[in-house]
DNA sequence: AGCATTATTTCAATGCTCGAAAAAACCAGT
DNA sequence: ACTGGTTTTTTCGAGCATTGAAATAATGCT
């Protein structure tokens, strides 16, 4: 049932987390700019940054040139995030290496620490160890910033518990099942979450370009899995792990090709990298798949597809049929107004484009509303650490700031 | 850009609208209960209530006998909506008929006009006099009721437009790019909103059954059509259409069976009454399908896959399948607490459950997480009526009488 | 009739927002 | 150097909604 949401502290909570929000989004700005981004009063503002300059969370900066091509009046103090307020340490999971970030309140990266991963690793060291070790080498390196630290946010691959179990499967060896969210949560005392990749690339994105931040986008991942985020005009649904999904082990064809996953006629087993190579080789569908594949050996054979050999280009084909027929299944469900197309598989957009357009078109909303956008971005690793660091740090903006503490400090 | 969501006003039309959300929900109630309901204080229910009974919006109910157990103490005053408040008529058109139903503001019928439809009539009846004909042999006989008219709601099947374009493909013949919506807009002068049925199911079970109210479900109607609605914990995502869905013509097998939408291979080609009839008698999947199936037809064949008859229930079973099949891909995207399965086709749930479970047994998220539990309810008439009633009337709660008009009056 | 019990309303205090006006801070031109 | 114009911030008083606690109402029970 609703509950209440309106007494007037819940008003200046809100109002906080508006203007947290407007400077996480547009940067710093000055007051006036808050106002109109907003919609609050300016004497509003004046209240509301007073109050989080004096529990330093944001500070004045130091005046800047200006750029805005006013030249007249008093010019503008603006104001952005104390770097200082906290940190948070954001740890990459993937199959082949980890990466551990610490970024402080401001969005900087402060330190970075990367590990390479293979099969074997959480065999050997269970993940929460894995995890405590680089957080304590972090520490040691970084002892003033980790002192302020706030939250660890991890970004894995597989498929979240229903209710918040944490990972129940994961194309990453070992990590299923393993109660490494509990175990730092109780040794840091700290919040711990745990974040779908293929949902941060969708927040990644949304936070990337400016014109996707309130719209509807699928964004899809093609490289060494097949995965996708949705957003949904700004928020996930359900909250918690709105906007995940298994895209990538949709099935595309009964009793198909063998998937990583062990199931059979997955999208991934024919459009992930193994899938692709699976298909050149003429390798039997029902072989098992490669456990990971250079990226040369898959840049190859983009290469040698775009050089038009039969093979390679056949492989792509297949590669984007599934793609498309997943889509265009989706598009049954829930319709975005832009689909991107991320990761390694991005370059070889070219070659699955017309079997994509050719599946897209038998799906009924398509033949009605017409082709959804669909645009490639090469980039994959940005969106991801994107994602999850404003992911992060909005969650600190308004989990822990936004719940004004005590009133006024001084 | 996130806006101002919160001065003090805002926080009464909030409050206000939690109120009357409360009465819609669990019905007529004591103050006291509306506090524990909304969570906000007696003196705030106190205040609320008072403004609303001026406005006449509510009013204190008879005393009744008391039913709750309690016997002591002062006896609760009920309040409950005041069913002179406003009205709102309700179309629900399918392929076989139309409906108008006018309610009051409590959500009682008032009146109620039935007409069978033809894949005629709309050709020789454009939509719009059709629909104003009908409200205004509604007028004639309930003026008083109709002079509080609030809102038209209409249930359609089909595809709506992105931007709220209305209907841009419909199985009601002559319905597309129908004006009727701006038509009845202007001529009425009052907001009359359009409605996917598939939705709507979706919507009507949230409100039938409570425990359903705030969990994700998917709501699948089987027979004239396959179609399905999602709430997600309450709410749709997107406000508009959001949880509405096209899973009827989600794609089953590439250039398969020929459905009514003219695509080739849709779940519903294989699993409305129309498919079923058409694998039973070993039609080619190419013929043209049937414009409609009588229900005693229908009701025929699942008598004998009842009574063990091959081509009966082996047609089942081909339905069974590719709604099996349309749910295990629709989990990779989207995957509910709930499964319901509503309409005539509901009846041979038992004949389709084991291929059903089969395909979904595919799906990795259930492999992981468990099959979710499907559950077949057998009206399906009523579902639909209910959501466009509760949602109408919600409508009118939340966005007439919650943004308090002038304060208090008299 | 008086007491216990439950439902509502009254009252005074608190906190938030807002609009308007005042104060600041800076540029330009004379 | 000084005054006027312009743009940004802050200050101030008013208006409102909420809340907890205390008061008031309305019954049943004994």
């Amino acid at each position: 049932m609703a509950r209440k949401v309106s007494d007037s502290d819940s008003v200046r909570r809100q109002n906080r987390g508006l203007v947290l929000g407007a400077l996480r989004v547009q940067g710093p700005q000055s007051r006036t700019a808050l106002a109109a981004g907003t919609g609050l009063s300016h004497a509003s503002i004046t209240a509301i940054t007073a109050d989080l300059i004096n529990q330093q969370l944001i500070a004045e900066l130091e005046a800047e040139p200006r750029v805005d091509g006013r030249t007249r009046g008093r010019p503008a103090t603006l104001v952005g995030f104390e770097r200082r307020a906290g940190a948070a340490a954001l740890f990459e999971v993937d199959v082949t290496r980890a990466r551990l970030s610490l970024v402080d309140y401001g969005g900087v990266l402060v330190d970075r620490i990367e590990t390479p991963v293979t099969p074997l690793t959480f065999a050997h060291t269970p993940a929460a160890v894995f995890f405590t070790e680089r957080l304590e080498l972090l520490r040691s390196r970084n002892p003033v910033a980790m002192a302020g630290l706030r939250r660890v946010a991890i970004s894995v691959q597989g498929i979240l518990g229903r209710n918040d179990e944490g990972l129940v499967w994961s194309p990453i060896a070992h990590l299923a099942h393993a109660p490494f969210i509990q175990c730092l949560n109780e040794t840091l005392g700290l919040p711990v979450s745990l974040h779908k990749r293929g949902r941060l690339l969708a927040e990644g994105a949304r936070w990337l370009d400016p014109a996707l931040h309130d719209a509807s986008v699928a964004t899809v991942f093609v490289g060494s899995t097949v995965a996708m985020g949705m957003t949904f005009g700004g928020q996930g649904i359900g909250q918690g792990n709105g906007g995940a999904t298994e895209f990538g082990h949709m099935n595309h064809m009964p009793n198909g090709a063998l998937c990583r996953c062990g199931m059979r006629g997955c999208i991934e087993a024919y459009a992930a990298d193994y899938g692709v190579l699976r298909t050149a080789y003429s390798v039997p569908e029902t072989a098992h798949p490669a456990p990971t594949v250079p990226s040369q050996e898959y840049e190859g054979l983009i290469a040698r597809a775009e050089a038009g050999e039969r093979a390679a280009t056949h492989a792509f084909n297949q590669a984007g049929r599934a793609i498309g027929w997943g889509l265009s299944r989706m598009m049954a469900v829930f319709d975005p107004a832009h689909i991107l197309i991320v990761g390694p598989g991005a370059r070889a957009f070219g070659l699955m484009q017309g079997e994509i357009s050719a599946a897209l078109s038998s799906a009924l909303v398509c033949r009605v509303n017409g082709l959804p956008r669909i645009v490639a971005h090469h980039d994959e690793k940005e969106p991801i650490f994107m994602g999850l660091l404003m992911k992060t740090l909005s969650e600190i903006d308004q989990l822990d700031f936004a719940p004004l503490p005590a009133r006024t400090g001084v």
